[in-house]
DNA sequence: ACAAATCGGTTGTTTTTACAACAGAAAGAG
DNA sequence: CTCTTTCTGTTGTAAAAACAACCGATTTGT
């Protein structure tokens, strides 16, 4: 677990907290790291959690698939990042979606009771840690409600549009790459594939982007 | 202000502080009333906040409208719910949606950093509050996902079984109320009013459902 | 290097939705 | 009570999406 340390330090969890300490946190925070194989299951809907989990390395994908098997890409989490933390109330009930790895991956998780609950032998950086743990969870919602605001329009071309742009504004630059293949992203925007790829297409025909792979350019 | 201390008193954020603490901690917290007519807006889209607020009475529509007058209703808040929490983060930036008032409303404005700071004059139950922030965070990201689950349907139909049935599964029963009239349940699906009404009526001449106005029976 | 699997684009057909327009019922205002 | 407005259901048409099937290119595994 020692490796990690790092990509710890570097978290949005343990932001502002030195590797030392993070050291000395970790069996406070009861931390456990587990290993998954590309294409395992972190967690399955229907699960209950009492656990914050940090990525430490490779990619996951919340996802679910519907009885027709439609799968629909949720969220998108990369190393450093949190996940789990609409599950930190007792009453929160059973998972909602699958977590995937759709890489190797590392996670490290953390009993949510004790993050909440300052502890006795007085970790100096325990309040930080809590700061952190709300200001993860608010973005995450910020995150939740700008993939709404993609989700909300009705075309595949406003969809389209909708989440080129957000990612144009979040890179700073007309000009980028996105994270999915075709099918993911037609899946992140729970749209048909081929529809989606013909519509890049016309798009890019009519002069309003253009792409290659996953290389986009707004213009 | 008093007068509302029962409705804070069972509110989610306050959840097991008694009423005279309540009134200490108002205060503490820089608690500000506000009042609303129906239709004025509480927040509007790219305005930025520092604050958790609580509605206390009336109600709110989270919502946003696009350049083509497409209304999307985000979320709805009822009486002792908290909005705003997606923006606690010092860099969250900009409101991404309206709140507005859809009755004549009551709103107190917290300064989110002293929820977030145990302050100095030791509020006893400051620890509790704080504790009940996350779960009500965590609590709305989970209706966030709950919704996206609805958005992520192809269709007019199953967007509507998928929320109908989660609905009836929150009322624990098939017969129901919804909060919305037929504009409104578009708006909150994403869909055309006509083409819900439409479909809304085959499946009740297929079986699958009755209706009268608001209240609905899945069969 | 070769076979297999994945990926992205294309096309045609069927289904579904959006849009517009209208009418009766219900609710609200004066 | 009457007039006005809002709400809901209905219909027809045009637009869009889903679906299925296919193919060439690229990537992956052995």
């Amino acid at each position: 677990m020692k490796k990690f340390i790092p990509i710890l330090k570097k978290s949005r969890l343990f932001a502002g907290v030195g590797a030392e300490d993070i050291t000395s946190m970790l069996s406070c925070l009861d931390a456990r790291l587990h290993s998954y194989k590309k294409g395992e299951n972190v967690l399955r809907q229907g699960e209950h959690i009492s656990d914050i989990m940090v990525l430490v390395s490779g990619e996951l994908h919340v996802q679910r698939d519907d009885y027709w098997g439609n799968r629909s890409i949720v969220n998108r989490i990369t190393v450093g990042e949190m996940f789990g933390e609409a599950y930190i109330a007792p009453e929160s009930g059973a998972l909602l979606n699958d977590v995937v790895a759709i890489e190797d991956s590392n996670v490290i998780f953390f009993d949510v009771r004790r993050i909440m609950t300052v502890c006795s032998s007085a970790c100096k950086f325990h309040s930080t840690v809590v700061q952190n743990l709300f200001f993860s969870i608010s973005e995450k919602t910020k995150n939740l409600v700008l993939k709404l605001g993609h989700l909300s329009k009705r075309t595949t071309r406003e969809k389209l549009i909708s989440y080129l742009s957000e990612e144009a504004k979040r890179n700073n630059s007309p000009s980028f790459v996105i994270p999915f293949n075709r099918q993911q992203l037609a899946d992140f925007l729970s749209v048909d594939r081929s529809a989606m790829s013909n519509e890049l297409c016309k798009m890019r025909d009519e002069g309003l982007l253009e792409f290659e792979k996953n290389h986009f350019r707004l213009l």
